[in-house]
Formats: structure tokens, C-alpha cells, sequence
DNA sequence: GATGAATGAGTATTCATTCAT
DNA sequence: GATGAATGAATACTCATTCAT
């Protein structure tokens, strides 16, 4: 009898969520709503409405499954910055040179660039981090120190034994992320309305080369 | 329908000189206080009451410089999208090597970061680029495509001379000035919430040096 | 569609007997909580979710005693201003004095005052007078006009033989029973937010003395 | 050119309010609209769109004078509770007798009855106790409590010099105000629906005549 | 020019009621 | 019978914009 599936197959709506299951999967049905929601509008613009239509729902719905607008953005950001680090640490058990394992991490971070929402939602917390102070926090201290405290550790590593010859391995390593966090920019703010695109895998790989070109050599002397 | 301007249909001559300089102060003075405003709260967010109060006028007067909080917006981006772009060429007059040109350059970059506004008009039009996408466009193709485009013809004159060992000039202007847009993120979005502050310039200085390090050297094949 | 009543359609007998009974307990049981939810918050700022949780069922259970919230108010007034006068008037059979019928009717009026919800059901009802005057209506006719009622013969009874010097039996009624409801009142109301509570049976006491008094003896010309 | 005052003609509608004066007249015409709505549908069931409707202005104007619902409830009682004790204590000066005192301010407090809004703010508060304890105790504090410490001073008084015979001047206060709150809620609530309307002013002056005739009396000893 | 009162179109949130399970 | 997910209408409050003064 219930003929009004336009959405996609695999999304329960329309359907009673009464299971533990289901009702999980509408939440982060809801969530990924909200990421894009988010993404183009921002926080403030952003109109529960549109979000609940999005996902299939009513307004009044969504209350079901999130207190408030902003704990739609907390849940948001919360759970998407759970589980992205879990991968790096593992990539690393061998006894790699520093040379490698930084290759092999730069890589890595820079594939996560394209598949995932990384980028959006990095743009969400651009955006709206005056709103949201705890969640910019959570974001910095939670994901984006403890990965640069891992480069860091390998640049570290690569300095006493003579590989890198750097200086200052907490700066250095916010080099290695800065044209990760530059694409991401790019991408989801610069991109939307040029007709050129941005070939990121190129860039990146450039990125790498240069780089660990850049400190593999003795640095010369600035003129400064 | 608008009968106000009395000046105007008779003498429209220089009753005019002195409110027209003090109209676009007061024009200037509140698009500093909305460049504050925006930054800190998003466009959508920015009462114009607040804006108003910061530049000591009632929300009414402000009616009386901008025609709508859309316009005010279009208004701050345009005018600080106008000039810094002219001090960057003459520098280069000279016929240095490209080593030194490109040592310049960034360093001239570096510096504006510190003492511009810029990182926060970039935090702004990156929070709201998609409610002005127009801006977007104007911004990328007035000031960055520029200065990428400058950027880019000296690392393909360094290229030619052979001080260079480069592949895709376009690509690796992108990686000169991704350190500086990290930074402009980095200050104006982690840093409000935390108590380690960035040495931006020792940042910078370390970028300037590992770059022009690796890109003098020849390239080894990567492994991938 | 809905065949889960399995019993009514064969055998309509006495299988629903005790589930009749259990019913109306489940009813009451329910009233007893809408008593006191809406006397603490009123009846339009009592929601269903609060009287359902007191009453330890699920919001749409209650639509299985009751049609809808106003219903509810409904059968509130309606089951309390039932029974009530009954007592007093057996109370009177005897041939008394006037005068001890009326300190008795008194004092029992006095004591119920303590141990049932009449006072609370009496600020409901103001309360909520304006969005229910069918039930102050109600209340008015079934309880308190019968019983002043009551007390006007009695007064009339004791006017007739001389021993009150009243005058319009009707008002005087009124003054009877008027320090109760004060008293209803001020502990349903003032005594809240009040550190000194109010000794009832005492204030009525003495009312009843006072007042006994004031009507026995001939009155002295007011001088207005 | 105005033509649309379909209001009273002394209200300031439709005419901006530039002064204080026109302001404040404002304000006390909201506060009057408000206190017949609260009084009708109570605070919770009211709709700031009725009240502002009944002012003359929109919702929003509303905001313009009060900064919430509640403040307007809170504005209500305050505006009101102040003024209405002074009057009292002025009657008082003379030298009566402490009966001639105590007719006095019986009287006046009866005729406060029916010429003022009192009633109606009274069962405003009791309605909306629950949720404005704070009113509450304002109220009681500085309204309550003062009218019966003055007729509490007047009793004892008169017991002192031998004029009354009563025991505890605090609870006889009280029972000289009873009718008179009995005398708002029948007016407020049980009057509404009813046909026949109370005589108050017969009723209290019935009351202060058995009253004080009750007092004057040596009590006889009851039977309990 | 300037003020600030007023408007009115939003928008988040609540909650009685319904209904699939 | 009972649950609790879902609905949708209602409502306080906000704020860009207008306009009388």
C-alpha cells in the first residue's frame, strides 16, 4: 500500500523506526543531512526544516532524535571526529625509515582528503567555530594535534638519526598539513564557482616530493 | 521617488566635496566594524544593531550608507579585495635570480599576513561563501588567481633557467602560499581556544627555507 | 484492520467484567495524578507525557481511559464533586438548636477541609475558571450552592425562632463559609513560598466562635 | 489623513510614541490589555498575538516595551501591588476608637472591591502560583501581609483597652479579610456563569456588622 | 541627515493527538 | 491493551527593513 519510496532503497523512511537499528541509522541519516545542510548554509542559515524534509521527516521529528539545533551540530561533529585517526596509528608498525613512514602518512592523510566529508565538515568548523567554541576545541585537540603529534614524532625520529635535517619539528609539522588543509579550502569554498579543477592527488604528490626533497638536504643559509 | 538629494538638480557642484569625503568615511568606519562583526559571529548571525552600535549610529543611519546588510557585505569584500596586489610587482622590477625573487615575494606575503586584515576577510568568505558565491568569484579571481598567476611566472622563468627543479609550475604556486592560508586559518580558528599561540613568521621562515630547499634540488623518483 | 478484539465478538459476557473494574481503577489512578499535576502547573501548562509518567503508562495509554486532555479535566470535576454533601446532611436529622446544628455543620465543613483534595480541585477551578465555565458551573450548582443551601436554612430556621439576629439568611450563608475558602486559598497559594504556616483548624475555630457570637446577640446600628 | 483609529480616542494607536509620556501611556495600555487576558485565559494560554492585537500594535511592538511574556506578567503585578496600600494608612490618623478604626478600614478595604482591578489580579495570581512564586511572594509580602498587620494593630488595640474580646489577633485579622477574598472569587469565578449576581456591598457590610458584633461580645465557651 | 518606533515575515521548539506495530 | 514514533498546528521571540518625526 505504501507506494511513496522516491528516496533511496536502503533509508527507512517512511517506516516507523523501532528498532535500536533503525533508529540509529535515522540518526545518522539525520546527520548527514545536516552535513551538507550545514556545509552550504552554515549553522545559523541552516533551517530545520530543510533538514527534516531532507531526511524524510517532519520538523517535529527530528526532536525524537536530537535535543536542538545544536546538539544536531555537536552530534555532527562528534561523531565524525571519532574515528579518523585509528587508521594512521596502525599504518606505522614496521620499522620503516622516517623517510618512509613519512611518505606513507602524507599519502594516507591526503587519500582521506577525497573520499571523505573531512572537507566539508573542516568548512563547517571554519564557519561556524565563533558559534561553537567547545566543538572547534574537541576538533583541535581530539583529531588535528594528535595527528601532528604523530608527524611530529616521525620527523623527530628522522632528525636524530640524520635523515631529516630540520629544525623545529612542531612547526615542520604543520607544514606537512598545511596543503592537505589548503585543498580542503579550496575544494569545497574556491572550486564551486570556477570552472577549473583542482587536480589534489597531483598536488599532493607534489607536495610530498618537494617537501621531503626540501628536508632531506642540507638547508643553505637564508639571506635574512 | 527619492526627492532627498536637494544639492543635486541645482548647483551639484561642492557642497557636496566635503560630506561626500565624510559620507565615505563614515562608509569606511562602519565596514570595519562589520568586518569585526562578520568574522566573529558569520554573516547570517551579525545583527545589524550590533554593527550599527559598534560604529555609533542607530540601525536606521546605516540604511542611509548601505542599502541592505547584503550590500554591506558585497561592500566589505570589494573594497578590501581592491589593492594589495600593486606593492607585490615593483618589488620585482629588478632582474634578480629567481631564488631571490621567490624569496621575496614570500617573504612580502608573510608579512602581510601579520599585519592585514586579510585572515579574517578569509575566514569570512570562507564561513559565508556559499550564501555569496558572487563574492566568491570575485575575491579568487581578483586577488588569488593574481597573485597565484605571479607566483607561477616566476617558478616557470626559474624553471626555464634551470635554478628550478619543478614540474607543474601552476600546481606548486599552490603549495607556496598553502602555508599561508594554514596560518590564517590556524590564528583566526584554533588559536581563539587555545592557550599556545603559533609563531607565524618562524612558521613561515621555516616554509620559505624547505621549499626553496626542494625545489633547488633535483627530485628523486618516488617510490609510488 | 484491527482484530485484536478477540473476545467481544463471540462471547461479550463476562470476560470484560474484571477489566471493567480494573478500568475504572486505571481511571482513577489516572485523575488522582491529573489532580495534582494540574493544580501545581494548571491545566493548559500540564502536559500529557508528565500525567502519564505519574501514572505509569505511556502518553498513548491515556487515550485508552480518556478522548482527549480536556476530557480529562472533565472527568476530574466531575468524579470529585460527586458524593461530598451527603454526610452533612444526615448530620442534622436530630431536633437541635439551631445553634448546634450550626456549629456542627461547621465544624464539619471545617475538617474537610484538612484531609481532602478540595482545596486543590477549589484552586483548579478557579484557575482554570475562563477555559472551563461548563464545570464552574457545574461545581457551583451540584456542591456549593447546595451547600449553602443548607446552611441558609439552618440560619433561616434559627432567625425564625430567635435565636440569630441575621438578616438576609442568604449573604449570611455566605459568611459562613467564606474564612474556608480563604483558607483553601492560602495554603493552596501563600503558604508556598511562606515560612509560617497557618494553623487551619484553629482560624476556624475561632470563626466559628466569633461569628456564632456576633449573630446571637442583637446587632447595634452601624453608623453609616 | 489618519483615519484608521477604530480604538478609544484617548489611546496613542497608530501614533508612534516619540515621547516618555506616550511611552509610558503604552506601556499601561499593554499592562490593562493584559491583565483581562491573563485574567480570561490565564498566563500560559494567552497569546502575546491577542494582546498585541488588543493594544493596537503587532507582536513585535510588544518587544519594544517588555522583554518577555513573563516580564509583562511580572510588570502586571508590580504595577499593580504598589499603590494600593498607602491609602489605608492615611485613614488613620485620628484618634478613633479602635472600633471606630477597624469600621473604618473595613469599609474601605470593601469599597476597594469593586472600584479596582484587584479582584481580577487576584485570581491571576492564584491561577498562575504555580508558575510565578516569585509574584507570589511579592505580592503577599507587600501587599498581604501589611493589610494585616494593620488590622492586626487595630485588634490588638482594641484589646487592650477592653473594646474586643479576642485571643489571637493574628488569626482574626485574617478573618476579617476572609469575605472579602471570598468575595473576589465568587465575583471573578462562580459569578460568570451564574445569573444571579452577589450584592458585595450588602454582603461586607453584613459581614463587618456581625463581625465586630462578635468581637464585642465576651465570647461564650464552646461545647468542644 | 538621523532617530527609534513599528512592522511582519521568519524559525526553533513544544505538545496534544494519531497510528503502525 | 499498550507502546512510542510521527505528525502538524501553535506560539514565543528575532531582526532586517521601513517610515513618521
Amino acid at each position: 500500500m505504501n507506494e511513496s519510496n522516491q528516496q533511496k532503497s536502503t533509508s527507512p523512511v517512511n517506516t516507523r523506526a523501532r528498532s535500536d537499528e533503525s533508529k540509529a541509522l535515522r540518526r545518522s541519516e539525520i546527520l548527514n543531512v545536516a552535513l551538507d545542510a550545514f556545509f552550504e548554509k552554515g549553522f545559523k542559515a541552516t533551517r530545520l526544516d530543510d533538514i527534516a524534509k531532507g531526511a524524510g521527516m517532519t520538523k517535529g521529528a527530528l526532536y525524537l532524535y536530537f535535543d536542538s539545533k545544536e546538539s544536531l551540530f555537536v552530534g555532527l561533529i562528534e561523531e565524525m571526529a571519532q574515528p579518523k585517526l585509528e587508521g594512521m596509528k596502525q599504518l606505522l608498525n614496521t620499522t620503516d625509515s622516517a623517510s618512509d613512514a613519512m611518505l606513507k602518512i602524507m599519502s594516507k592523510f591526503a587519500s582521506h582528503l577525497n573520499g571523505s566529508q573531512l572537507p566539508k565538515l573542516m568548512k563547517i568548523l571554519i564557519a561556524d567555530s565563533g558559534a561553537f567554541p567547545d566543538m572547534v576545541t574537541l576538533y583541535r585537540e581530539s583529531l588535528i594535534k594528535k595527528g601532528l603529534a604523530l608527524i611530529e614524532s616521525i620527523l623527530q625520529q628522522g632528525k636524530d638519526s640524520g635523515e631529516f635535517y630540520i629544525d623545529a619539528p612542531h612547526l615542520v609539522a604543520k607544514l606537512v598539513i598545511a596543503p592537505m588543509i589548503f585543498t580542503a579550502i579550496w575544494k569545497t569554498v574556491f572550486e564551486k564557482t570556477d570552472n577549473q579543477i583542482l587536480d589534489a592527488k597531483k598536488l599532493l604528490e607534489t607536495h610530498i616530493q618537494i617537501f621531503l626533497n626540501g628536508i632531506k638536504h642540507p638547508l643553505e643559509q637564508s639571506h635574512e
